[in-house]
RNA sequence: GGUCCCGUAGCUCAGCUGGAUAGAGCAACUGCCUUCUAAGCAGUAGGUCAUUGGUUCGAAUCCAAUCGGGAUCACCA
């Protein structure tokens, strides 16, 4: 809390020389007043009764007096019931404000030589079908738990696993193979990954029909699925590649090249990216043998039939299979290998795995694994946990079709951001270039923070309609302000009398006004702000703080004029303030990935 | 069934390391553009914080149980 260096110590001496006693730290927490009282800072007194014995009043009426007495910035207080209500003096906050907002990255802290290092991984898509909506929660937190990292003085490194091996590639590789008719991206100008997943889909449709065909013929299910000849051609297509069968590795190669090539458009219109690219074929044979080590080591058991596995009921958890029976490895095995090739790589103080809750089990028992097999690094490896997007229609499916495509949605919001912007009609400065960049601005704007809004470890629901919004809590709501303020600073600029109100000193100004004081006060807690959303991997923090930064913001430009005030010292005063409010916006707004446009 | 997560206004969400009369946005209704961008501002209405018990000066917040929703417990990833 602010001012909390300064009125703590005192208010410590104060319950010490009043009633002989230490104050724990706990019960001297100062919190902002709330609005309908007088004050800035609130100090609740009751835990002190008991040695004062004292009413609350009383209690606080002494406590206040000794602050007002011992420091110079509480100004007055009043006491309603339990609550001390403090004042803080004008000067004070003035200078308090001048000597932070005109630092030149106020809220962030740089990398220095001894900045901790921490590894980012999300995204982490499969490469038989295109990226959706539930990827898309997890490559927006990502990237903005990556921004908020940096913010904080860490040296990040983003970086994905590419799960590009396996059954489910395999599946688009022989529908394409049988009924694709040497279609290409180039030829059918389809994006990558969508021709790619809709093999995925047609393969799907075949086995269904193979499947409910055997049924019909007297089969079980579980021996239908099976029996499916598609099926069989799959399994064997998996042999053949991890036997490195070279036809199949080069259409396996051509495939994944065009699903990747169709992640780069999609990644750079969302405008995230990836320090360095991790693909499971290549790692997914170095935690064979971690599993060899932890053989010998008597971490892990072979069972009679080779299988081997990892008793960890003593731990509240189950047995889980480490590498199967046939000697083959399971997903887990990939990651610890995984695992201990990035720490070899990157010697990380931190890794943030940025996963849905889903997975929740699988990092319990992965972290757990790690730390039997003796790797102190394990205790700094984390979870960042997600909860899944509900569509309105409910749960998303890939197999009925109800996901929505991340390209896609891309371009209704986008399209949508047109319309609405067209409708207002402010757009006679702009080129139709400067447009289509503002509807990609405004568009995506709006798409991002609808999705960071939300505290990740929260079930949300994507409303499509409400996705597109731009009144209210949304993400244009606040562009628009930003936009604001440029406009109104580009005035400024122009005006001999103004101009030169980036060089104006804020500590001396004498007439601050309550909705001033109020914006100062917001202001100066975005750096408390930063911190707390990196410390909780929440961009929902400064979400709801960016927002409500807007929303005061607002009120004060409503009432109060910046450049068309008669008295000039207020007008500079208040392009000050303007001019820091814009910042801290751009600066929320950066940390989710979103940019801020100077005209709308 | 075991384990884990969630339940706050009609809807979407804040508030959850215990503190004052539980807050926003949307939707509904009402005002405010000759004045720096009305993508805005102000107001009205809307609540048994799932339920029950416990802890205490004080509980939406902590604990327990119950109900409801979800996830997970594969030689899938």
């Amino acid at each position: 809390m602010l001012f909390d260096d300064i009125l703590i110590p005192v208010a410590k001496n104060a319950v010490k020389e009043l009633y002989g006693i230490e104050a724990d730290e706990k019960s001297l927490t100062f919190q902002e007043t709330r609005k309908e009282f007088e004050g800035e800072l609130t100090l609740v007194v009751f835990p002190f009764t008991r040695f004062s014995k004292k009413s609350p009043e009383e209690t606080g009426k002494q406590l206040g007096e000794y602050l007002q007495q011992h420091t110079n910035v509480v100004k007055s207080f009043n006491v309603v019931k339990g609550f001390l209500n403090l004042s803080i003096a004008d000067t004070t906050i003035l200078q308090t404000y001048d000597c932070e907002l005109s630092q030149q990255n106020f809220g962030f802290q740089k990398a220095d030589a001894t900045a901790k290092k921490v590894i980012v991984e999300y995204a982490s898509p499969n490469t038989n079908k295109p990226i959706h909506l539930g990827h898309l929660r997890n490559i927006l937190l990502g990237y903005s738990v990556s921004r908020l990292m940096e913010a904080t003085g860490k040296k990040v490194v983003k970086v994905s696993i590419i799960n590009d091996r396996g059954v489910h590639i395999c599946k688009s590789m022989l529908a394409w193979q049988k009924f694709g008719n040497g279609e290409t991206p180039a030829s059918s100008g389809m994006k990558g990954d969508h021709l790619v997943g809709k093999y995925y889909v047609e393969f799907d449709k075949h086995y269904k029909e193979e499947v409910a065909q055997l049924i019909a013929d007297g089969l079980t299910k579980e021996e239908a699925e099976k029996q499916s000849p598609i099926m069989k051609e799959v399994r064997s297509m998996l042999v053949k590649w991890e036997q490195g069968d070279e036809e199949v590795r080069t259409l396996w190669k051509k495939m994944n090249q065009w699903v990747y090539d169709g992640f780069d458009v999609t990644y750079k219109r969302l405008g995230v990216d990836f320090d360095k690219l991790y693909y499971e074929s290549d790692t997914y044979l170095l935690g064979k043998k971690m599993v060899e080590e932890g053989l010998k080591k008597g971490v892990f058991k072979q069972k009679d039939d080779n299988s081997v596995w990892i008793d960890l009921t003593s731990e509240g958890l189950d047995e889980k299979i480490v590498q199967r029976s046939d000697g083959t490895s399971v997903y887990i095995t990939q990651d610890l290998g995984t695992a201990l090739l990035r720490h070899e790589e990157f010697s990380f103080d931190e890794k943030i795995y940025v996963v849905g809750n889903e997975q929740d089990y699988h990092f319990k028992v992965l972290f757990k694994i790690l730390n039997k097999l003796g790797y102190e690094w394990a205790s700094r490896l984390y979870h960042l946990s997600y909860a899944m997007v509900d569509l309105p229609s409910g749960k998303m499916k890939s197999r009925e079709g109800t996901v929505v495509d991340a390209d896609d949605l891309m371009d209704e919001v986008i399209s949508a951001a047109a319309q609405e912007t067209q409708k207002l009609g402010k757009i006679d400065e702009f080129s139709s270039e400067e447009l289509n960049k503002l509807y990609e601005t405004l568009g995506l704007g709006a798409l991002k923070y609808f999705i960071l809004r939300v505290d990740p470890e929260k079930r949300m629901l994507f409303n499509p309609a409400e996705s597109v919004e731009i009144h209210g809590n949304t993400g244009p709501y606040i562009q628009y302000v930003h936009a604001r303020i440029q406009s109104v600073l580009r005035r400024a600029l122009q005006m001999d009398s103004l101009k030169g109100f980036t060089n104006f000193s804020i500590g001396n100004y004498a007439d601050v006004n309550a909705k001033e004081k109020e914006l100062m006060l917001f202001l100066l807690k975005f750096k408390e702000i930063v911190q707390k959303a990196a410390a909780e991997f929440s961009p929902a923090v400064v979400a709801n703080y960016v927002f409500e930064l807007s929303r005061t913001f607002n009120q004060f430009y409503h009432d109060n004029p910046i450049v068309d005030e008669s008295n000039i010292n207020t007008s500079l005063f208040r392009l000050k303030l303007s001019q820091h409010s814009a910042e801290t916006i751009r600066k929320s707004l950066y940390l989710m990935g979103i940019s801020a446009p100077e005209r709308m």
